[in-house]
DNA sequence: ATAGGGTTAG
């Protein structure tokens, strides 16, 4: 390539005319200084001229103004090129006002300098640069003559104002009517192909810029690299990149750019290194992207480079830069290190509070963030759309819905709930404050619909199991067309499962992927945990078996309902399959994990097991404290129980009820009475917790074991509860022990009485004549029950039965599978099967 | 004596 013509000279008169321009020795001389007797006309013209020329480049145009008034009081008649020095003046400060002022003398002065064809062509420019849409439209639409330079300003400004398509409209028009666009106008044109994604626009440009020979100007190809990047081309991109001769700092953010924004972020990291290596000094957009690229990938020895980098630049932490190196730390997960160079920057916009606010709501700190809220709007600053869908997040996480509300109303009063984010977060937040009413209304009353805020309602209906709801929308967002992605799909098949339709959700589930949506992470969980959860736990074991053939791989909550399946079918070996698998992936020490194998090898029989998985726990978390007590109380090692809850106290750790639940029963399985008493006491008095009825239960069974029947049956009476099935099933289970069989019919005939249709009644009371080995009465209850015409309750409460049926027959305590408990029912003439 | 252009954060 033999020189750069578009580079070097343009640029650097561009630059030099006004920067050195008051360093040169041929500096003008004031006219004033000039002896008007002595020098002629022409030469005082000039010196105006050039003193007026050098002002506006300096910036000083209201001296320039005075000595145009001067000239008019000296008769001096002024030119156009006067009128054009200072209107470029006025482009270079944005100052309307004076150009306005300017544009009235042009008019003045008649139409010689009004249809003067330089300075029309000037006039449109400045219009266009200082922002006055209309005035520079309508100036130019009246042109007679019209040239690249007006062309170029015009599709500038529609390109500026995001008239993307009429930018272009205006670059297609102007090669209609003979112009041909010039490297000013091309990285403009190409800069809407960018914006509008249309790729193929784009291409052609790029071939006009190989035709005419634009391919040696930086600002050609830089334009040509954020094009095809912005379009996802970044081969092309790359293509242009690697062909340029000489590239400066712009052309190279424009590749980093461009691959970080297409989730390339190690090849924009590769390319800023790269940049460094070639000896380019990085610009604060280089480090800016850089930081982002980072920040995506979670790379922190990068990302604090980045911020090295900056620092050692010596540029400023302004609100862009700034704000990425804050999001950098807060993707992170650094909020210390956010917290510093946000109190730190000295200019905030928007964006950098918005990024503090939603760090702090990454790491659950709600409090924090609406204090920033609060300060925000101290400093005058308005929430915006961003903002809003934080402080929603905030009132859904918290359940807050008086919080939700006003910031409904704010977004309503300031018009931003016609965002499709903001609407999406209003949504949600009602959602899950429990108001699904409200938020259908919102839903409604959101114009433009995209996939996420049908998605977000298709959530809220399917979390709280109204399928039929979720059903609908799912059909009518395809009328609208709007085709559901897998997203949507979950939500269907979770609406399903929550209102215990397992079929349609299986049916759902094989149903996307006919119509080739690939079940995804989510889609497997949900189906497992929803089998498992239902009671149908082999199956569930089934599909977390076909979820790993099909390549994805388990993550805690599925290995979790996969092992609480194996638990419920006292499965050993899938659960010691399953627990290998969880540690060959690192997924073994996990909290939910570790709970869940506690809880699986106790149940499966393997006491030994599930203390070897508690004892080698990383983190000291409650669930799996729980689980370990749960254990010892399901083996009656009511001792090591007691043990565990010390441990658990010592740690530091604040017991829930579960953990009450567990202790209790096990003082109660193991006849301890004043300690179970005791911890009952503590429960309230230390740690403020006011009992279940499953607690009343509890203690209950622990006074009717020992024998203390009277002081069980008050405690009944003085709870706050009504009784329930559990509670006087158990008591009816003891005074059945204590051969206080009056008492029994008495009691069950009571619990009859509270809730005749009650179909957990008549489970319960057959499970505490099972207990006392009542099986006569047991075949009673449930016949009682089939002249009911009741609904026969889920099959795990007939499981309990047949366990106890079955180690009544065999008398060895032996656990019963499945099967077994099949077998053993149908003595009694249940069909468990049907019952399920 | 004669105009102007490209990149960045949630």
């Amino acid at each position: 390539m033999a020189s750069l013509p578009f580079t070097t000279p343009k640029f650097s008169h561009f630059k030099l005319s006004k920067t050195i321009k008051s360093f040169n020795s041929n500096e003008p001389i004031h006219p004033t200084q000039l002896n008007g007797t002595t020098k002629n006309h022409h030469t005082l013209y000039k010196s105006y001229f050039h003193t007026i020329s050098s002002l506006c480049k300096d910036g000083q145009i209201q001296q320039a103004v005075d000595l145009l008034t001067e000239m008019d009081s000296k008769n001096l008649s002024v030119g156009p090129e006067i009128y054009g020095e200072i209107l470029q003046g006025c482009v270079y400060e944005r100052d309307l006002f004076t150009g306005q002022q300017i544009h009235a003398q042009v008019l003045k002065h008649g139409a010689f300098f009004a249809r003067n064809e330089y300075i029309e062509t000037k006039l449109v420019i400045f219009y266009a640069k200082c922002g006055a849409f209309d005035v520079a439209n309508n100036l130019f639409s009246r042109l007679r003559v019209k040239n690249v330079f007006s062309w170029a300003a015009i599709i500038g400004l529609k390109c500026r104002i995001g008239l993307n398509e009429e930018a272009l409209m205006g670059f297609s028009e102007m090669q209609e009517n003979g112009f041909l666009p010039d490297n000013f106008v091309v990285p403009n044109a190409l800069k809407a192909c960018g914006a509008l994604l249309w790729l193929g626009y784009g291409k052609g440009v790029h071939g006009h810029v190989v035709k005419v020979g634009f391919d040696g100007c930086v600002f050609v190809a830089s334009s040509l690299i954020d094009m095809y990047g912005k379009c996802g081309a970044l081969e092309d991109a790359r293509k242009v990149f690697d062909a340029m001769i000489e590239r400066n700092v712009i052309a190279w953010n424009s590749m980093i750019v461009g691959y970080m924004q297409n989730g390339m972020n190690e090849q924009a990291i590769g390319v800023f290194h790269e940049m460094r290596m070639d000896g380019v000094e990085p610009s604060q957009v280089s480090v800016s992207s850089f930081l982002s690229a980072s920040a995506n990938l979670g790379a922190i020895g990068e990302g604090k480079q980045g911020h090295a980098i900056a620092v050692l630049h010596g540029f400023e932490l302004d609100s862009i830069l700034g704000s990425s190196v804050l999001n950098f730390y807060s993707k992170v997960g650094l909020i210390e290190d956010a917290e510093l160079v946000f109190d730190k920057m000295l200019e905030k916009d928007v964006v950098t509070w918005n990024l503090i606010i939603s760090s702090y709501l990454q790491c659950g700190l709600i409090d924090k963030a609406l204090d920033m809220c609060h300060l925000m709007r101290s400093e005058n600053l308005r929430f915006d759309c961003v903002t809003l869908s934080s402080i929603m997040t905030a009132a859904a996480n918290s359940s807050n819905i008086k919080l939700g509300k006003e910031g409904h109303c704010y977004c309503i009063r300031n018009s931003l709930q016609s965002d499709v984010v903001v609407a999406s977060s209003i949504v949600d937040m009602y959602a899950k404050c429990g108001r699904i009413d409200y938020a259908g209304h919102v839903f409604s009353s959101t114009t433009n619909k995209d996939i996420i805020l049908w998605n977000t309602l298709l959530a809220a209906y399917a979390n709280v199991g109204h399928s039929g709801e979720a059903l609908k929308l799912f059909y009518q967002m395809q009328l609208e067309s709007v085709p559901p992605n897998v997203a949507s799909w979950n939500s269907v098949i979770l609406g399903f499962i929550r209102n215990s339709q397992l079929n349609e959700a299986k049916e759902f589930f094989s149903q996307m992927q006919l119509l080739g949506v690939h079940p995804n992470l989510i889609t497997w969980t949900t189906l497992i945990t929803g089998l498992a959860h239902n009671g149908f736990h082999d199956e569930a074991l089934l599909v977390f078996q076909e979820m790993q053939e099909s390549g994805i791989k388990p993550n805690t909550v599925s290995i979790s309902s996969a092992l609480s399946a194996c638990t419920n079918v006292t499965s050993l070996q899938h659960g010691r399959a399953i627990h290998g698998y969880a540690i060959r992936h690192d997924l073994g020490s996990q909290i939910s994990v570790s709970t869940a194998l506690v809880d699986m090898y106790a149940k499966c029989g393997c006491l030994s097991r599930a203390k070897r998985v508690f004892d080698h726990i990383s983190s000291n978390e409650l669930p799996v404290y729980n689980a370990m007590i749960s254990a010892y109380a399901l083996h009656g090692q009511a001792g090591e129980a007691l043990a565990v809850y010390k441990n658990l106290k010592e740690a530091g750790i604040e017991p829930d009820g579960i953990t009450f639940t567990s202790v209790l029963s096990a003082c109660s399985h193991t006849g301890l009475v004043n300690e179970g008493l005791e911890i009952f006491i503590e429960m309230a008095s230390k740690h403020h917790l006011s009992p279940s009825m499953e607690h009343y239960g509890c203690v209950v069974s622990l006074l009717s074991r020992s024998g203390r029947l009277d002081e069980a049956f008050r405690l009944i009476l003085t709870m706050p509860y009504e009784p329930d099935a559990h509670i006087i099933g158990q008591l009816i289970a003891k005074c059945r022990e204590h051969n206080e069989i009056e008492l029994v019919e008495h009691l069950s005939k009571y619990l009859l009485e509270l809730e005749p249709d009650n179909s957990g009644n008549y489970v319960a009371i057959s499970n505490a004549y099972a207990t006392a080995g009542m099986w006569d009465d047991v075949s009673e209850i449930r016949d009682l029950m089939k002249e009911k015409g009741l609904k026969k309750s889920p099959g795990c409460s007939w499981i309990q039965i047949g366990e106890k049926l079955h180690s009544f027959i065999a008398g060895d305590g032996s656990h019963p599978n499945t099967e077994n408990i099949q077998a053993t029912l149908a003595l009694l003439g249940i069909d468990m099967k049907s019952s399920a």
